[in-house]
RNA sequence: GCGGAUGUGGUGGAACUGGUAGACACGCUAGACUUAGGAUCUAGUGCCGCGAGGUGUGCAGGUUCGAUUCCUGUCAUCCGCACCA
């Protein structure tokens, strides 16, 4: 009987799905015994169900997941593994703009397919626990958490998020002078009375600058092909990440995300998740932390006026003083002037009647050069002197005030203390606009290039700190700094607020409408879902408001605790008396909303009460193992982050990480296949013989060429018009192809998609293939020739089972008929380097493992149940359908995927000998067989006794001889 | 520029905490079986050499009886971030 592996995975996937076998066991059940079984969480990211369908390297994660699943399952584990999708974004919403066809039915036909292909492949999936962003029971919830943010603030002295209500209590009590929030920079301190004071409209302003959710009139990047803004990890280069569209600077009001609030919680609870390095480093960097001060310094203009309002805290821009933001206060007596972004807005204030018209034709270049440009090009300095001067904190001397587009506005202060000798941009500045650059290190030159080396710095020329080592010099100047209080010590963090509106259609509406005032104001719980609505066109309207504006009703109409959806009409004309509502929000949330709550979710995905039960979490409490693409670094595992430690402060989650530990499976990349075509004729000359003629190189599809890299030249004339009439050159009588590595894409016809290699070879081989390619994180070809070496492999593990009459399905029951020595020592040591190797997931050392493992049971000719029947199981995880299928003709009853893993056991690999390599000089001879309880000497006595190392030696008489029990032997000399 | 990852046969890759480099596959060569082979089986296959032998893990050093593994420097490729004060 042959393996059937189209039979046997139709039959197994199907059986599967009847009988709901990997239904996680819920907490309803859990009487039965559910809850007593350790849990454990294997989650990999949902993918965003693309009309591209997947390619073999979108399940590459999916099957690690999958094994670790699989194995956990029959380690005894309650195992939770969902799958879901992303499935707001952009794409669907593009090809909606285009033919009118609804975002959601692209969706749903896209899903279909996602779904079939995903089947095909033999997961464990629960389905039963399946989330989709865009199903509105879903983003219910993601509307939810936007509206706990928005009823939160961040208490900095409790260090966590608390509820409004605790905010307002403090208000009224005492007014704002000893909250320590994170919030605006510009508040204002009010007292208690003041606050009380306040009508309703100003109150709720006031708010707004401490919610974690607010509206802000932010600099945004704008995308005007794709016509909606983007966050900083949607641009890449100065384009947009998709599409690769122009984004420019532009001011409008937005929903914004205060993680910054979180920017240090982030930053510190790295260190206890287990994510892969590079990853953590990323979001390091992005975070950005860094330590040194604040300095304020007095504007000497006459046209600012001293403002002497005590503000103590936030940042302060305006007044008097220009703040800056320095990691090298010890270097403040080498400022020789200060440098302002061209946007910063006090440039206006401070500019002299001189200096105005230069200083404006300026900041009117600079505004013109898109960031792009302004990113590519570093090295052009340009600047202009405002002619205003600031004051030296300590000397008193005035300092010139420059503006230079090398000081970016969105970053610390927007202006900078220039200390031309410790900072190379501050010198190339100071030496194009002929500024002085006095020094301040011991016994250093600068007259070539500015000194940066803190270790190995001593501060001179700078009176109380001279003599001074970096170190001791930054906490003594801000000593001082404080005592004159124009400073202090200040961590100050790359990470900005994130814009969380978009205008675009296929996404979640906001909860919100804006009331009388134009004040927001959020729907109640009991009204959720807010659903999309239907729009005529998915395009911005002609006003330039987002697609929702074409929504024929989206205003808010709500009397007591009866709420409704109606148009612009109907609400004018309705009661004022009691009525509550306005128009609702017209921007849509971005991709990365429904992705940040969705593991939670999955613990208890139908709840309609709440969005998750405290026992579901309290159970599931967090991911164990989350596999994905390390493309997310800085989106989605950000801003995941920041949620969660969000809904663990307001006690929603019970973890304030989400994901224990994490592993990026690396990119499978496409094998390309290139012909070479002489050039300006139709004849193409095969692979070793094109540096003979002048040729150009054109991509084939892969599927045309087989593993010695021949075409099948009739297939390709068929393939392309191009190449019916086309002439070949061969070699050998072959025409070979050239090879090139690329990432797998359409466009180089080297997409190899997962369906076909399953007709071909089957899921199970499939499985085993993208496993045994590489180590998991790293990127690797993909070469579909290589899949044969594992689809006969799994033949041979058929064919171990079928050794009776006419390959008719055999195994014996009766271990002591036949010597099991070898066989159990084989099963024993499979079963060790497996398990290590998928704790370890070392998934590709395990492929291996087994075929050697089968290689040596069939040479031993084992047919012993007590041999076969536990490696069904542990081959079980990594090829599912053809293990059930042997499962149950070993005659079990119930699915495999519920039978415990074997047990490994050391007796059976003790050895009693060992095959000692004998090396002299470190460079291995021979070997020779020698008793393990052989002590050192004997082992020596025996080697020096034997005649290949008398002959190695060749009369000479060893220096030294090197035992290693049980390793090795070495004779030097 | 800063940060990170990776360099081992023709190819994908293996080698546990320093101890037989190239496991396991693909490909290739030869042979067997076969009407046929993109099926199956057997043997071989890092490189140089007929051979004994030499040589070999990007490159150059170092530590060690012994280094793919540890250290220093260097080169290449890939991936982040990028005027971050």
């Amino acid at each position: 009987m042959n393996y059937d592996f189209k039979q046997i995975e139709k039959k197994w996937q199907a059986h599967w799905a009847k009988y709901q076998t990997f239904k996680t066991d819920s907490l309803e059940s859990s009487q039965s015994g559910a809850v007593s079984k350790q849990k454990y969480y294997v989650l990999s990211m949902f993918p965003y169900p693309s009309g591209a369908g997947l390619h073999v390297g979108h399940p590459l994660g999916y099957i690690a997941g999958d094994i670790y699943a699989r194995y956990k399952r029959h380690k005894g584990f309650n195992v939770l593994h969902p799958m879901g999708y992303d499935s707001f974004g952009l794409p669907a919403e593009q090809y909606a703009i285009q033919t009118g066809q609804h975002p959601a039915i692209t969706t749903e036909t896209n899903i279909k397919r996602y779904r079939e292909q995903l089947d095909r492949l033999g997961f464990s999936f629960d389905w039963s626990r399946e989330v989709r962003t865009s199903n509105p029971d879903y983003y219910k919830w993601t509307q939810w958490i936007f509206i706990q943010l928005f009823n939160s603030w961040y208490n900095k002295d409790a260090n966590k998020a608390q509820g409004m209500d605790s905010l307002i209590a403090i208000f009224e009590k005492e007014g704002n002078k000893n909250v320590n929030a994170a919030c605006d920079d510009d508040v204002v301190i009010f007292s208690a009375e003041e606050w009380k004071g306040y009508p309703q409209k100003e109150k709720e302003e006031v708010l707004l600058k401490y919610r974690l959710t607010y509206l802000a009139d932010a600099e945004v990047n704008w995308c005007p092909a794709l016509g909606t803004v983007l966050a900083n990890d949607e641009i890449v280069n100065g384009v947009s990440e998709r599409g690769g569209h122009p984004v420019i600077r532009k001011k409008m009001t937005q929903w914004m995300m205060r993680i910054t609030a979180y920017a240090q919680r982030l930053l510190d609870g790295l260190d206890t998740i287990d994510w892969p390095q590079p990853l953590k480093d990323s979001q390091t960097n992005w975070i950005g932390r860094s330590e040194g001060a604040s300095v304020k310094f007095k504007v000497l203009s006459p046209n600012v006026q001293a403002d002497h309002k005590d503000h103590s805290h936030g940042t302060q821009k305006s007044g008097s003083f220009i703040e800056v933001f320095t990691t090298r206060p010890d270097t403040i007596f080498g400022v020789s002037f200060m440098t302002l972004a061209p946007e910063h807005e006090l440039v206006a204030k401070i500019t002299t009647p001189e200096q105005k018209a230069e200083v404006e034709a300026y900041i009117q270049a600079t505004a013109k050069r898109s960031e792009r440009d302004r990113m590519a090009d570093v090295k052009t300095i340009s600047g202009a002197f405002t002619g205003a001067y600031a004051e030296h904190p300590f000397t008193k001397e005035p300092i010139p005030i420059w503006i230079g587009d090398y000081v970016l506005a969105g970053y610390g202060t927007g202006a900078v203390m220039s200390v031309p000798c410790g900072d190379q941009r501050d010198y190339d500045f100071a030496k194009h606009f002929n500024i002085p650059i006095p020094n301040i290190f011991k016994g250093v030159d600068i007259t070539a290039e500015a000194f940066a080396d803190k270790d190995k710095t001593i501060i001179a020329n700078s009176d109380f700190l001279n003599g001074l080592s970096y170190k001791k010099a930054v906490k003594r100047a801000i000593f001082e700094l404080e005592k004159i209080g124009q400073g202090k010590g200040k961590v100050n963090y790359r990470l900005r607020d994130a814009v969380f509106s978009r205008q675009r259609y296929w996404g979640e509406p906001f909860p919100v409408y804006y009331d009388v005032h134009g004040m927001p104001k959020m729907l109640d719980q009991k009204h959720l879902p807010l659903e999309l609505p239907e729009v005529d066109k998915y395009l911005p309207t002609e006003t330039g408001e987002p697609p929702l504006g074409n929504a024929k009703a989206w205003h808010w109409l709500q009397y007591g605790d009866e709420g409704n959806i109606v148009s612009e009409a109907e609400f004018a004309n309705s009661s004022p008396e009691g009525r509550l509502g306005g128009p609702l929000e017209l921007n849509t949330m971005p991709g990365w909303a429904g992705s940040s709550q969705y593991f939670n979710r999955y613990m208890d995905p139908h709840n309609k009460e709440v969005i998750y039960a405290k026992e579901a979490v309290d159970y599931w409490q967090d991911v164990d193992l989350y596999i994905g693409g390390s493309e997310h670094a800085t989106g989605h595992l950000l801003y995941s982050r920041f949620w969660q430690k969000f809904l663990f402060d307001r006690g929603i989650a019970p973890k304030d990480e989400f994901a224990k530990k994490l592993i990026n499976q690396g990119m499978i990349t496409g094998t390309s296949a290139l012909v070479y075509r002489v050039s300006g004729t139709n004849t193409y000359v095969s692979f070793g013989l094109k540096n003979d003629y002048e040729v150009e190189e054109l991509r084939i599809d892969v599927n045309l060429v087989n593993a010695s890299d021949e075409v099948d030249i009739t297939e390709l004339k068929q393939w392309q018009p191009d190449y019916k009439e086309a002439e070949f050159i061969l070699e050998d009588g072959k025409y070979i192809v050239g090879r090139e590595v690329e990432k797998m894409s359409k466009r180089w016809f080297n997409v190899v998609n997962p369906d076909a290699i399953c007709e071909e070879y089957g899921a199970d081989s499939l499985r085993l293939y993208e496993m045994f390619l590489g180590p998991l994180e790293q990127s690797k070809p993909w070469n579909t020739a290589g899949i044969t070496g594992v689809h006969s492999f799994l033949r041979k593990l058929w064919r171990l089972y079928h050794t009776g009459e006419n390959g008719t399905f055999y195994v014996s029951d009766s271990p002591s008929s036949e010597g099991l020595g070898g066989s159990l020592k084989t099963l024993h040591k499979t079963i060790k380097k497996v398990e290590d190797d998928i704790e370890n997931f070392s998934f590709n050392t395990s492929v291996s493992t087994f075929m050697i493992c089968v290689n040596e049971l069939t040479s031993q000719k084992c047919t012993s149940r007590s041999i076969l029947e536990p490696l069904v199981i542990l081959i079980s995880p990594y090829a599912p359908h053809i293990a059930e299928e042997l499962w149950e003709k070993l005659g079990h009853g119930t699915s495999i995927s519920d039978a415990p893993f074997p047990k490994f056991e050391e007796k059976y690999l003790v050895e009693s000998s060992k095959e000692y390599p004998i090396s002299f000089n470190g460079k291995m001879r021979f070997t020779m067989e020698l008793p393990l309880d052989m002590s050192r000497e004997q082992i020596e006595d025996a080697v020096m006794a034997n005649e290949k190392t008398q002959a190695q030696l060749a009369g000479r008489t060893p220096k030294k001889v090197i035992v290693v029990p049980g390793k090795i032997v070495n004779i030097v000399g």
